[in-house]
DNA sequence: GGATGTGAAGTAGTTCACAGCC
DNA sequence: GGCTGTGAACTACTTCACATCC
């Protein structure tokens, strides 16, 4: 019966956030030359505990060395291939405005394996435009195939995009409009919501205390350091 | 010495995440006219149980009516009152590339009580364009007093720009660089980073499972659903 | 000695289930 | 009857503390 159980245990949800916010620091270690690092090191440059750290790695499989820590082309190796950067990905991106193209001319965004297939829009005055190096289709025409789907457009028009998207078998959705969307069970969905990060941020201010330790990341949109150091 | 404690109790940071979806809901309702809700209606727009709905409202006070819901007046007065938009807040923001430009222009990013101070740039070519209707300013000029900095230049630039920032006693940061920022403790950093959301939905494709219910929001950048209904 | 990996404890957040009130 | 508000149970994540191995 006993299914062999090839996946460590499946990582947790906060876990898989930090881990390419670990890679980065890896990958920064190794273009200066270092070839190991522990888990004190990569905690202080995340801003999480070094025992964070080290489960989080554990979960990966037993790739540390005991007294001297992590080997760095081993982390990167073992980090990029549980986030799958090994394999590569089509992402269309709907919705082609201003932050529509900042995000596919950013040097950061579309990386890892992630590439990108078709840009749409509704606007017909911006199909037809070639932006990094594509013709914006019109989102009336048939979609192209694509793991990933970028929505772009604005809160009204981003549940009709998503049904679209999933119509086209687009199954892992990032909606940058400020709008939940609901989609059918199987689908992932993550939100990218500046206006509340700002939000948020005005809360603490008003009320003076908050996670506002002196610090590093904590994973994505969530906040600066863990608890506030009693020392 | 028992202090009055004039908060509530303060909220859960996953709660203040919520209350701005909340509002967005509420707010939705209020233009179609309705005058009440209930928490299992907006738990199912906001992609939340309505327990957790009722959780959260409960932290800002008892607001609602037993039998009938909550009134939508006193919902909105009341949430817009916790994240303190009443007040207003000059933001300022240094990196005035595609995205800064895409953020200023945006009409979601700057709305309940935050105001655009100032624009920054090291870019020669940037500086002294008008964009949004502010004059792009040069980095090294004095910095004008602000609240929030929002902080959208490359990554290896970003740790400087927030040090001058909270030199300039600017104490909450929002940054887009993919990069961890180390601040002093009172200082309060929030991240956005587009290609860790695209890595997170990559570890969901590869790994079949995920929290990847047919859903709606959780928060920012986490995820969709709650775990999986076993129905 | 020194750093990993991990049971055990602690903490935070969510969900259940129901008492309380309209 | 219906829906809020909340103690109690549960689940998830983090932190402590230490046995383990290089």
């Amino acid at each position: 019966m006993a299914t062999p159980r090839l996946r460590p245990h499946r990582l947790s949800e906060p876990t898989i956030a930090r881990l390419p916010v670990y890679q980065r620091i890896v990958e920064g270690w190794q273009r200066r030359g270092e070839t190991s690092i522990d888990s004190q090191q990569i905690g202080e440059l995340a801003g999480v505990t070094a025992t964070t750290v080290r489960r989080d790695l554990a979960g990966l499989g037993s790739l540390g060395t005991r007294g001297s820590g992590y080997e760095v082309d081993v982390l990167k190796a073992r980090i990029g291939e549980a986030l799958g950067h090994d394999r590569s990905y089509q992402v269309v991106m709907v919705g082609i405005g201003n932050l529509g193209r900042a995000l596919v001319n950013s040097s950061s965004f579309l990386i890892r394996g992630a590439h990108l297939a078709a840009l749409y829009d509704a606007d017909p005055a911006i199909v037809g435009q070639e932006i990094a190096g594509h013709v914006v289709r019109s989102i009336d025409e048939e979609m192209v195939e694509a793991t990933v789907g970028v929505i772009c457009v604005p809160p009204e028009a981003a549940q009709a995009v998503a049904d679209k998207l999933v119509a086209a078998n687009v199954h892992a959705l990032l909606n940058f409009a400020p709008q939940v969307l609901t989609v059918p069970l199987g689908t992932a969905v993550h939100y990218v919501d500046f206006s509340i990060e700002l939000q948020i941020l005005m809360y603490h201010l008003n009320n003076g205390t908050g996670p506002l330790g002196g610090g590093l990341l904590h994973s994505l949109g969530i906040s600066a350091t863990g608890p506030l150091r009693p020392s």
